[in-house]
DNA sequence: GTCTATATCGAGATAGAC
DNA sequence: GTCTATCTCGATATAGAC
């Protein structure tokens, strides 16, 4: 058999792209304001073609959630390498000031998403943006755990809920400043959390 | 001259109606998902009649920021009243665990609001969301500066981040004791930032 | 000032040719 | 599997009677 690979889009790697392309618009503009044919265009992707790939536009969004969740995955993955649970939350919040203009520009990409979705009336999928934000709840809350430290999910919470409050202010005032300075107050309790530990 | 009054709705009082709805209903449902026909209804205005006070959906969406800068107003001219600015704050806490109902089920109204306008290519009123949180941002300062502490306007960013931060999280997790966790620990900080002024 | 009927337009989704 | 043309519906906004 020939593998007849288009020329313009080799490969049918187009739900990928189209995955991908889901996940950056929604961000940028959010789901309301995102058409399929946005989409469709970002990844260079007839627009009727679109519903080969995903039957309803809900399907994209989910898509988008899957992307958010895969790179939360890939990020955790990547922190587990360190040798010790501090090291993994300072380098975590590290990566959160690290990305201050896109947080300043379009807050945090599952944090907004779940707030967009919350509104809706049809449930669904706003529960699938909390299962998202709860695998990064888990994975903090399992640092603190190996730290020793009590009320490790209380700790977990905090640190969370103190990302996507300083993601949702430098994204309403547009001042990345706001991500380092907050970010700068997250290492320094989680200094002081450990300081009689060592 | 007869000041005729209809019975149904007495007076011109129809302008504060469809802004009181107007707020009410877009912290429910979202901006993109809040048609006009839902304010209306809501308002108790047949939806033709909008037009005479609001002449585009936009300038609704500015009239539920006014209400909620109006609500912001009140809220800190009430806490004016109290006697030392650490009691204002911990009070203004207190108010935000009250309404940990509210925040589950919508988020804090301004802050999702201003998550929602910031998605929007066309600028304008996501500055104006962003101006209400400044001024709660401000009124904090106000009062952290009151208490002699240094850098003010750092410890309010982190207070109302805070306040948001788990608004959001308390919003996408549907859970209002996540207000009250969280509410409990930004009065504990309060209290360690003031144990030795006293 | 009030309200109904409707124009207009954009977006999600589908039919069906290739 | 791919893509164009189109159906359909819902929402903003307007025209114009009362």
């Amino acid at each position: 058999m020939t593998d007849s690979t288009k020329p313009r889009a080799r490969g049918a790697d187009k739900r990928r792209r189209l995955t991908a392309a889901a996940a950056e618009v929604i961000h940028r503009q959010g789901v309301e304001r995102t058409t399929i044919a946005d989409i469709a265009k970002t990844a260079d992707v007839p627009v009727g073609n679109v519903y080969y790939y995903f039957k309803t536009k809900d399907d994209l969004i989910q898509a988008a959630l899957s992307e958010h969740e895969g790179a939360l995955s890939e990020l955790t993955a990547e922190l587990d390498r360190l040798p010790d649970p501090l090291g993994r939350l300072k380098a975590l919040v590290g990566v959160w000031v690290d990305q201050r203009d896109l947080a300043a520009r379009f807050g945090c990409p599952t944090g907004t998403l779940a707030v967009e979705l919350d509104k809706r009336a049809d449930g669904g999928l706003d529960q699938e943006a909390a299962r998202v934000i709860r695998l990064l709840l888990d994975w903090a809350e399992r640092q603190f755990r190996a730290l020793g430290l009590a009320d490790p999910g209380d700790l977990a919470l905090t640190l969370v809920a103190g990302y996507q409050g300083m993601s949702l202010m430098a994204n309403a005032l547009r001042d990345p400043g706001i991500m380092t300075r907050e970010g700068a107050r997250l290492t320094r309790w989680l200094d002081t959390l450990t300081a009689d530990v060592s």
